[in-house]
DNA sequence: GTCTATAATTTGATAGAC
DNA sequence: GTCTATCAAATTATAGAC
């Protein structure tokens, strides 16, 4: 189960680019986190650009692929938002900069996104076409008050991706080290499931 | 009414930085932005890094400055959770970038949310001991279920900011250009303070 | 496969003419 | 004040020895 020297390469090379992105990372870096010479990185890959593309596509796949498969569920709406918000907080409690990076790079470069998501089969409007229908049930059987099921989903989302954006802010202003905060993620799940599912409930 | 050179280039400056932070920012961009020469950049300014500085300063009190006074102000819980969501978002349709912007620049230099926080007189500390004092005591009085004060702090601001943030995704996701995602969030302010409100509600 | 040495490229900063 | 030309430094990429 030794690692090759490949592989320690690519671990080095996830570390080095999702800190800070494509354009603060150096190549140098990489190497000296793998513990090696650049001129193996060139060896290995071909230049920057394939190695972060190789990178990019991992990590892609880390922030949105799990996704598409809990919101393909055949759960209850309740079920279906309490494991969304599951499986963000609980993947970002294990790579807590992986929105950063990925709103980073989509940010300067827009097309990645359907790019890598059509070369991973993902379909952004199916994804959201169930979430909604089961919604608008729900709504309809009178169980949850009325609300855009859009926005339902975004609110879910920024509840559960937000605080990892916003990490050094949030650690620094609550004054916590990092374990606290991941000891407070950790305790957020089952807060914010029951902050929507109040949200989302009727009153008399 | 007719800008400077200066001001011409401070322009050009907020843009490329904002776009992608300190390291993807490129001098030559600043000066085609600014349509003048490179060069110029050095006669006004001393170097990149002094841009930079005049540039995040400017950008970190539009984030966190107007959010300290809102803070502070003497209304009603409710008042001031309608305040705080009406402040963010209004500022973050003028400034869409900004929140990527300052999380860039923080997660790789935490060490600038002190320096910029103490030189624009900012507390951290008393901004949040005001809000959590009067959520308390409304969850004393009986008026809203018991809920942490400082993760529904977190809570509104995951929700006001987040979409900022996912703007590329949501806009691919769901299909909008600009002018629709702005209309959207216009919209956002009177939905999350719904949202917000009816999370802390007491249900019977 | 891994390294050292070196080249090529990109980017930032300066000198000096106008 | 603004430009062109040039330099210096940082960064990426390649050649070639072992």
């Amino acid at each position: 189960m030794t690692k090759t020297t490949e592989e320690i390469i690519m671990d080095a090379a996830i570390k080095v680019f999702t800190r800070g992105g494509y354009a603060a990372a150096r190549t140098s870096d990489i190497a000296r986190e793998a513990g090696i010479n650049r001129a193996l990185l060139h060896y290995y890959f071909r230049d920057k650009q394939t190695i972060f593309n190789l990178i990019f596509e991992g990590r892609f796949k880390e922030f949105f692929g799990g996704l598409f498969k809990v919101m393909q569920s055949e759960d209850s709406l309740e079920e279906k938002i309490r494991k969304i918000i599951n499986h963000e907080i609980g993947t970002l409690i294990l790579h807590p900069d992986l929105p950063r990076f990925i709103a980073i790079e989509v940010a300067s470069r827009p097309e990645l996104l359907v790019e890598y998501g059509t070369k991973l089969g993902l379909n952004p409007r199916m994804l959201i076409a169930r979430f909604e229908e089961l919604t608008r049930a729900e709504i309809a059987k009178g169980n949850i008050r009325d609300i855009d099921p859009k926005q339902l989903l975004i609110n879910i989302m920024s509840l559960s991706i937000y605080p990892f954006v916003a990490q050094p802010i949030i650690r620094v202003m609550m004054q916590m080290d990092p374990v606290m905060f991941q000891q407070s993620m950790e305790r957020r799940k089952q807060e914010v499931f029951e902050f929507v599912m109040n949200a989302i409930k009727k009153h008399a």
